[in-house]
RNA sequence: GGGCGAAUAGCUCAGCUGGUCAGAGCACCUGCUUUACACGCAGGGGGUCACAGGUUCGAACCCUGUUUCGCCCA
């Protein structure tokens, strides 16, 4: 289609592509050379790069891009830089069900051969979320895309690990970690997840070494029993202490272990008894430091029972519990059970339940770190949006642990220390050592583990822009200026984010951080794979268009409110363009016709001040066309006429700077959706409800056509701009059309304005008392039953002579909107009869009824339904006037009746004032 | 167990510093093919602002308690 005019409906197919790659090779996503200020900085959150796009980035994406295309507009020198994850864990266990499907499997072809197909994918999948990005609109600067994996950001990690090796923040040690026994790997605290589990609290006797009596201790995990190495009970219980320094004899065993006195037994919990297990469960484990107790391990990496459990050996983690309580009971050494509601580990990625296991790992010493990021959100440095999270941020700041950074994987960061073959030395540096500097040998073993994922993300406001290298671009653009992302991951990116930042380049990496609700289905439920509740964004962009997409989110969306998302959901942004698209299809034909030149300049980004408007008040013919010269960037090529210049006219300049003002205030607070609405808000009931409707007849008219028709176009070209942050591609799609519009809608300047300072004060109120008296005279004509088709006559009668002369004037306005045939404005005198009445404001208002509606016919239909709805009420009040049915009738009905009769009642009495009304 | 948040129309939510605040969108009902738009226009119904107290001239808003729900942490 050439053009566009053409269309009896916008669609976006083909639009939306075409100005993604336009503005793309024209290189606009790239921060403006030259250009001054601070630069507006973001880096985007980097989705996982196997992954697809889902409905959350599609929402998180959206509203960065609005920041930064808002941020352009402004003049800002902007960057949004692009990058994907390597997400170690996910993409292993992709990778690995991939070659489990062809019959491989992951240990036998090796780490070589595992990670040659683990890029393979990589490449293979990489394209996919780059392309979902560039559907949806995002202004991100390409060329300097990153990967945390890739080369520069690899070399980056690694000097993080090694600086932090240096002074001592990262250490190896034997710990209990969170292990996952189905990814066999170690993860850290804050991946896992907590659920309430419908448990059982097993009791279990334990007898005395000696032969007299035993204890019974609680466990809800009695499988670990082989790892006890004591029991303990509070060195307080009055009851129990006394028993400290017993032995005890450890059933389905030949061992023998003591009964030691600790805090961590509580006297009112289970029996008092609590079997310590240091090599299984974290608390013990602490007590087991506490003790100096051996830490027996008595299963393996899977959850499989070991030698330690002897004849249970073999046995999967639950399998052996039933076994073992089998055994127990056969033994009279299973005292009950009561079922205990508890919380256990889950793995958030796999699900599988967490094993505490004793291995040897990496951890990073996060005390010291944590100070700076405190203070930094303490002091304002950064903020947090909404306010709410920076209590839970402190908290977790406040107890903060190490962070276990090593992960028995092999897709990810590889550990950067070799251990020499020959004299054992360690060593840690960023590259490969061909030889040992202590001995010579050249026979290095690299620890074989990669490091967790968030040990490459906690480095990405710095990483993606060259560090640790100093380069201009570092330099330039670091600190960032905002993240945008999910309170989910405040944990596990945000705080390490500002702790990473100020660790090695002693600033911040952001100024703030905005979090963003969770997108939801329309039951309220998470979206999931197994759900199959989350919907393909690209399908519905093609069916949609991705203007529809982002305004429906970002308009539906309060700040970091979750957001429940149907299809129908769409609906409103996909309207809304056609909407717009009318519009303007509207306002062209009328200027094609009014034969106007156009005159417009070359835009230049930074702010367009809508404040000229008050500034020439005194003059609106020279305020129009300084609005036209800040909107088009160029005076225009016609003189607008002061004397053609209508109330509506300024009215809706007046609205125009208003909206400026608080689209523009509410991006400056984040509220981007009250932006949204206010930019939807003017355009469909302002602009299109009120303007164009009043400006019709002049449209048509040749002598007077000129002014509302260049009124209406600058109007769409301020609406286009302020709607292009959210809706990128129609707007910049509708501005090519406009005869002045030149160079390109996402590079132009974004209106503004003081919102204290609106033009025309009093016109506009007058226009609002126009809005309100057609209001008025709408609702009459509806209640009525006034015949669409019959125009008719109102009496406008006002007091005030200022108000009668301004009435008078808008008349035809007024006879217009409220399509009626005549107004007539009245000073006083009686009401008019028959007529509707109502008041709006000051005025009252009267819709003569004769002539428009047969009264005789109007009377009896009335009389007839009056007369039913009469019979009603009587009916009604029967039934509660019979004490027997009051009494013994359900509550609810009696209720439901009186409702009934009262309802009946108040349609009798509107029936009755309009046949009232209707007089004689 | 600890912390945070929420409760306002059928649904999703605004309501910022007590005073035109009882609102919006969607849904619903009615009317209308008015030459930009039925992906539309016009009109309309609908809420004891969770509950109970308190402060105040005045409370969705502040305080206390209760209930329910959600999230995070242990």
């Amino acid at each position: 289609m050439n053009d566009i005019r053409q269309l009896a409906q916008y669609a976006p197919e083909g639009i939306e592509e075409k100005w993604a790659r336009a503005w793309e090779q024209e290189g606009l996503f790239a921060p403006a050379a030259g250009a001054g200020g601070e630069p507006f900085v973001i880096t985007l959150p980097p989705p996982n790069v196997t992954g697809v796009l889902h409905m959350g980035h599609c929402l998180s994406n959206a509203i960065q891009d609005v920041l930064i295309r808002w941020m352009r507009m402004r003049g800002r020198p902007t960057l949004w830089i692009p990058g994907t994850d390597h997400a170690s864990i996910a993409t292993e266990q992709v990778v690995s069900k991939l070659l489990r499907a062809e019959g491989l499997d992951k240990h036998a072809m090796g780490r070589e051969a595992f990670l040659e197909r683990a890029w393979a994918w990589k490449h293979q999948t990489h394209g996919t979320i780059t392309s979902q990005l560039r559907r949806l609109g995002c202004s991100l600067d390409w060329p300097r895309e990153a990967f945390t994996m890739d080369e520069a950001r690899s070399r980056a990690v690694a000097h993080a690990f090694v600086t932090l090796r240096e002074q001592g923040l990262i250490v190896r040690d034997l710990y209990l970690v969170n292990w996952c026994p189905h990814c066999l790997t170690a993860i850290s605290d804050d991946e896992v997840d907590h659920r309430e589990v419908q448990g059982v609290m097993w009791r279990l006797r334990y007898p005395l070494a000696d032969g007299q009596g035993h204890v019974t201790v609680a466990t809800t995990r009695p499988e670990t029993m082989f790892g006890d190495t004591a029991v303990a009970v509070h060195p307080d219980d009055p009851e129990r202490r006394h028993l400290i320094g017993r032995r005890v004899k450890l059933p389905l065993t030949d061992r023998e272990i003591p009964i030691i006195g600790d805090h961590h037994a509580d006297p009112e919990k289970g029996t008092g008894f609590v079997k310590i297990t240091p090599a299984h469960d974290p608390n013990d484990f602490e007590v087991g430091r506490r003790h100096d107790l051996p830490q027996v391990v008595c299963m393996d990496e899977r959850g499989v029972m070991n030698e330690a459990a002897g004849a249970f050996a073999g046995l999967d983690r639950f399998a052996a519990r039933k076994a073992v309580l089998a055994a127990l009971q056969e033994q009279g050494l299973h005292d009950g059970e009561t079922k205990n509601v508890h919380q256990v580990g889950h793995h958030d990625r796999c699900g599988n339940i967490i094993e505490p296991y004793l291995s040897r790992q990496w951890f990073l010493r996060m005390e010291p770190l944590s100070a700076a990021a405190v203070r930094a959100v303490e002091d304002g440095t950064i903020t947090l949006l909404p306010e709410r999270w920076v209590g839970v941020y402190h908290n977790w700041l406040r107890n903060i642990r190490d962070w276990c950074i090593s992960r028995q994987l092999w897709w990810g960061h590889r550990i950067p220390v070799w251990t020499c073959g020959g004299c054992g030395r360690e060593i840690c540096q960023a590259d490969a050592p061909a030889a040992c500097p202590g001995c010579g040998s050249a026979a290095l073993v690299q620890d074989p583990d990669v490091l967790d994922t968030w040990f490459s993300s906690w480095l990405w406001t710095f990483s993606p822009l060259g560090w640790p290298d100093d380069t201009p671009d570092l330099r330039a653009y670091h600190p960032t200026s905002v993240l945008v992302t999910g309170p989910d991951i405040i944990f596990f990116w945000v705080a390490r984010m500002i702790m990473a930042s100020y660790h090695f380049l002693g600033e911040p990496p952001f100024r703030e951080v905005l979090f963003h609700g969770l997108v939801r289905d329309a039951e309220g439920r998470k979206m999931s794979k197994s759900l199959g509740n989350s919907p393909d964004p690209i399908e519905l962009m093609d069916k949609y268009g991705a203007d529809a997409l982002r305004m429906s989110m970002v308009m539906l969306t309060p700040t970091g409110q979750d957001v429940f998302f149907g299809e129908e959901t769409l609906e409103v942004g996909r309207n809304f363009c056609n909407k717009v698209f009318q519009a303007s299809k509207l306002v062209l034909g009328a200027w094609d016709e009014a034969g106007l030149a156009a005159g417009g300049g070359e835009p230049a980004s930074g702010t367009c001040d809508l404040g000229v408007l008050a500034d020439l008040a005194d003059d609106p013919a020279a305020a129009a066309a300084a609005l036209w010269a800040r909107v088009f960037g160029a005076a225009p090529a016609f003189a607008f006429r002061a004397d053609h210049l209508e109330l509506e006219d300024l009215w809706i300049m007046n609205r125009l700077a208003a909206v400026a003002a608080e689209v523009d205030g509410n991006l400056e607070k984040r509220r981007l959706n009250d932006a949204a609405y206010a930019a939807y808000n003017f355009f469909r009931h302002e602009l299109c409800d009120w303007y164009l409707e009043a400006v019709k007849p002049r449209l048509r008219d040749e002598e007077r056509r000129r002014e509302a028709a260049a009124l209406a176009v600058v109007a769409l070209g301020a609406s286009y701009k302020l709607l292009h942050p959210v809706m990128p591609f129609i707007t910049e799609e509708l501005w090519g059309w406009l005869p002045p519009a030149r160079g390109r809608l996402m590079v132009s300047a974004f209106p503004v304005c003081d919102g204290a300072r609106l033009p025309w004060a009093a016109p506009a109120a007058r226009f609002d008392q126009v809005i309100g008296t057609v209001g008025v005279i709408r609702s009459l004509r509806t209640d009525l039953d006034v015949p669409p088709g019959r125009r008719g006559t109102a009496v406008l009668r006002a007091a005030d002579p200022a108000r009668r002369a301004e009435l008078a004037r808008d008349a035809d306005l007024i006879a217009l909107l409220a399509k009626l045939e005549r107004v007539e404005v009245v000073e006083g005198g009686p009401d008019p009869h028959p007529a509707g009445a109502g008041v709006a404001g000051a005025v009252e208002v009267f819709l003569l009824m004769k002539g428009l509606v047969d009264l005789d016919r109007e009377r009896a239909r009335l009389g007839k339904e009056l007369d039913k709805a009469l019979a009603f009420v009587e009916a009604n009040r029967r039934k509660l006037t019979n004490e027997s049915f009051v009494a013994r009738a359900p509550a609810e009905v009696v209720a439901r009746q009186q409702e009934m009769l009262a309802e009946s009642e108040a349609r009798a009495e509107a029936l009755r004032r309009r046949l009232d009304a209707l007089g004689e």
